[in-house]
DNA sequence: TATCGCAAAACTGTTGACAGATTGGTCCCT
DNA sequence: AGGGACCAATCTGTCAACAGTTTTGCGATA
């Protein structure tokens, strides 16, 4: 059976966790050898996981040179939102046009009992499951992957609490009703809305970048 | 100076190359020995290429198993051309906001030029080229890279000649003047009908499916 | 003859050593 | 003292061999 566990995907994983929790440290350069030592593998596995994270836009690297953890400057995130505009709205009109009462009933109840235990994992879930609803995989893929990995990063940033989130629900209501009413212009404009007002709640978060020397801008 | 250029590189751009020119049909089977004896390199640098691949969505890998080059089914055209249909309309819109007046002066002097000696190749470029204009290198990447290189395999298989050509340079040349009169709605409709349009004349032009059993249906 | 199990083959994953490139420091010259 | 060239340290890129896993084919048995 398959007793197989590749080193590249554990340690791609795991370094996936540090960089979340920051003990990886946006800007900060990624050296092969000591990650290799630390993890306690060869540097095979460690240079295939940076691979892996180039490909999903969380490191960024040059031949011959330094990898380095991507940096969250302004106008990445600026752009990273507007991505998912496009991206999320448009597979909020997938998700009125395509999906299944069932899948719409579910999605009602378990939106409802978000409000009860505020519990804010289930509150990003709902973009999620619209993702899915959208029955495209190629846009499932995208927002749950690559954008969903960078989106956490930002989204650690921001306290995300109080108001905004009694804001974000009703929006996140709204969004449903429109889908329920199969309304696909409203379901897309109103995620795109909705996606835009939390960037602006984001930049407004942190005004003040956390001071950095101007580096690794040439992205 | 840089004297470098890294055979992981080199191989990747092979091997890209064989992936268009179909001598690496899709569905077809990497191995990565036989490939690396081919090139003259190690298997090291295939194996840093066939990540590469498998990261903007060219292969399909699983652990301990072959890998193989992405089989080009209907329904994955079809959500491509969603994708597209996304992403390309809302660069469109943004170019409408952020392009200047002298780049909106170049692209409808080339298109112009597109005209006369009619390339296909050019008449491409006004996609690559709204994109660039839209300034967004999130959305730029995407279309310009992962999506380009999908879109090449998928426009390979259609003749796209004669009445088809005609019909997409008029509709180029609406969305230029959606552009140039800075209205953001109708340039990403009309761009999004452009690529549905498009989307629904290739699935005219290989009606039959080129007969593959159904193999690697698992992504 | 068909089926099950085992063993060899083929392939992917991993490792440690070696080669090429870049960076940083030092030393000499002006 | 300032600037430029050389040299060592360090890191990435590459290679050939080894280990683990999956597949395949052979043979024994019912």
């Amino acid at each position: 059976m398959n007793k197989a566990i590749p080193r590249g995907e554990d340690v791609f994983q795991r370094m996936l966790a540090k960089i979340y929790s920051c003990e990886l440290a946006p800007g900060e350069i990624i050296n092969e050898s000591s990650l290799a030592v630390e993890f306690g593998v060869s540097r095979g596995p460690v240079r295939e996981a940076v691979r892996r994270l180039q490909g999903i836009q969380l490191v960024t690297r040059e031949p011959y040179l330094r990898a380095r953890v991507v940096t969250l400057t302004p106008q990445a995130m600026f752009e990273l939102f507007q991505m998912r505009e496009a991206i999320e709205g448009y597979a909020a009109r997938l998700a009125a046009r395509n999906i299944s009462d069932a899948e719409l009933e579910a999605l009602v109840r378990d939106l409802e009992a978000t409000r009860r235990n505020s519990d804010a994992n289930l509150a990003f879930d709902l973009h999620v499951r619209i993702a899915h609803a959208s029955a495209n995989s190629r846009i499932i893929d995208a927002l749950c992957g690559d954008l969903y990995h960078l989106f956490r990063m930002y989204r650690r940033r921001s306290g995300d609490v109080g108001r905004r989130k009694r804001e974000a629900f009703s929006e996140h209501w709204q969004i449903l009703r429109a889908i329920q009413a199969r309304d696909e212009d409203l379901a897309e404009s109103l995620m795109r809305s909705h996606i835009r007002r939390a960037a602006e709640h984001l930049s407004e978060q942190l005004p003040a970048e956390p001071a950095r020397p101007a580096d690794a801008l040439s992205a």
